[in-house]
DNA sequence: CCGGGCTGCGAGAGCGCTCTCAGAGCAGAG
DNA sequence: CTCTGCTCTGAGAGCGCTCTCGCAGCCCGG
């Protein structure tokens, strides 16, 4: 049954090819400085043994393990059912992670002791570099890890001062494109649902709306949520209190306008006649809502590839840009 | 900068506590029998240090690694953006692993090569076992592994016979409640739109529509999908044709139902009065569509759970049973 | 025919840890 | 005071691999 135990090892494949390890283990490698006959000898036996090397014993002497550590925080596990942002994020990276020949590993600090784990497991030289998904507010570990040593690459642009090169879309510019989308198509009273303050999404976001805002005569009326379904919901009903004739709204995820469509439909208003919505992400869900929801399209997959490539980048030793901003784009449906 | 390089070894925290190498690892590991005062000398040398264990040295001498593979099969990574049920197990198992303290390891299946990569990198003794999600038809891999010595546990029931432990839900169950709730609601014409019959859950749950109607004078009204919303809106056009006045369909999946709500409502059918709609899922999503969905809930992050404290088991050299069956439940909302 | 350079292979050290085994030290019994 | 038995610590082997280094064999030019 268990042959777990006499797994060969390359002393066995050596013997039985009649070389020495040093020559398996180039061969097993893809040295080139191996001659035919002994290689294709070496490649018989490996074949027969069923020979794989030990993971351990390798990256011991190379002090490589040839893989990834993905941390996703707290607050991912709490959305992780209903929001596809971090499912994207993860099938992005492992795109890129496969392409390499890396192996992804998962981490999330959802517990209490979890952050001291992902120092740990980090340090111990279990991975090769560390990618940080959607931090909240100012995370000191990345910057920790990375005095440490540790290749570290995060999504969004970080709070507060840090050298760890991060990747994140250009949210100021969609936010505008969308507000702009409304005023062009003559809305007058353009409230938003801002996401939570402590994320440089949320921040960014809200600050698009102002700045796009500022230096018309409209003035703005905000809500906050926390980028969930029902905090838009509830926000958008705050938001008819403090201005029963506002006629758009610039909702700052997906998941919130829904919320806020929701929230709409109940009160009686019509979309986009009474009041216009624009979310932001495009989510697969949001072609599918009723209406179909005009939104801001930000690239996650792609987010998460390009996080990847920058990190293997800075293990390779290569030099990288500290920040890269992938685009964004108006993806106008029929809620506004 | 980089202090990669000068990371302190067993070796330095044995010297500068004044003891052996093998005391220090003793209190490392939390053996008792180290003699109090040496052992708080070497917690503070270990301290002062910053001594973090080499992962790779230990588990070249352990056989062991401290963490799990979980393996996702192509189609995952497919429908991973709109299908909460991948992101739900990834949680489910994730919360158990870290209660364990154990790490996971992410692996998609979704290139070509990618089956081999798997193959090699769990018979590499990378991780300590293998966790399988959701496999298409029959998938050698998992019963191979197994075979080789490698603990491995699937979720679904495996097609063929297999003797690789699993977790599944009770697909018949929730669907026979499903189908006999429209029965007992007065339907009469109660077609389904069946999942991929390459799948034990695409069989299964078309089993039991077929169990829960056979003995009543009803015939079965079949359509075949792939578990996508797509697939879901073109079968529902599909049944409409082949019976103009069906009054109720089971679905087999939310997303499925999802589609066929556009479908019908695009063909001007009411919804629950003209045509009834029951789902298999319980998605979060379904509780916010237009008529909220009646469904079936599997509980797939518990799915998740018992996915791994099963797999931990297995590494412990306990028993276990061959087969989990998790309970499935009717969840009436307004749509059938 | 000899010496220098090159290529291909093997010997052996060592990566950082765990764990067995033996021995030192001490307490208590006889 | 000796002997037994126990507890605690250290020495050392070894996990499976990579990689440096040196040497054997060969080819070529002088």
């Amino acid at each position: 049954m268990s042959q777990a135990h006499e797994r060969p090892t390359l002393e066995a494949v050596a013997r039985l090819a009649g070389v020495s390890r040093a020559t398996v283990s180039r061969v097993v490698n893809g040295s080139p400085k191996v001659a035919e006959p002994i290689r294709s000898a070496v490649r018989r036996a490996v074949e027969e043994l069923g020979y794989i090397p030990n993971a351990a014993a390798r990256s011991l002497v190379t002090q490589r393990t040839d893989s990834i550590a993905l941390v996703l925080p707290e607050s991912a596990s709490r959305v992780f059912s209903d929001d596809p942002f971090f499912p994207s994020i993860i099938h992005g990276v492992s795109q890129e992670l496969d392409a390499a020949d890396k192996q992804l590993v998962l981490m999330m600090t959802n517990t209490v002791a979890g952050y001291e784990r992902v120092e740990r497991y980090t340090t111990a030289r279990h991975v090769d570099g560390v990618l940080f998904a959607s931090t909240h507010g100012v995370d000191p570990l990345p910057g920790q890890l990375s005095r440490l040593g540790v290749p570290v690459v995060v999504t969004g642009r970080p709070l507060g001062r840090s050298t760890v090169p991060y990747v994140d879309v250009d949210h100021v510019g969609g936010v505008r494109a969308a507000v702009r989308h409304l005023l062009e198509t003559g809305h007058s009273r353009i409230a938003t649902i801002a996401g939570p303050q402590d994320m440089v999404a949320g921040i960014d976001r809200l600050a698009g709306y102002r700045a796009e805002l500022h230096g018309s005569d409209r003035r703005s009326i905000v809500a906050v949520g926390d980028f969930t379904r029902e905090s838009g919901a509830t926000a958008m009903r705050q938001l008819l209190e403090d201005d029963p004739l506002l006629d758009a709204v610039f909702v700052a995820s997906d998941l919130m306008a829904h919320g806020a469509i929701t929230t709409l439909r109940e009160l009686g208003r019509r979309i986009p006649d009474d009041v216009a919505v624009v979310g932001f992400d495009d989510f697969d869900i949001s072609r599918y809502t009723d209406p179909p929801l005009t939104t801001v399209r930000q690239p996650i997959l792609e987010l998460g590839r390009e996080l990847a490539r920058q990190l293997l980048r800075v293990i390779a030793g290569e030099d990288v840009d500290q920040a890269v901003v992938l685009p964004t784009e108006l993806v106008v449906r029929a809620s506004a």
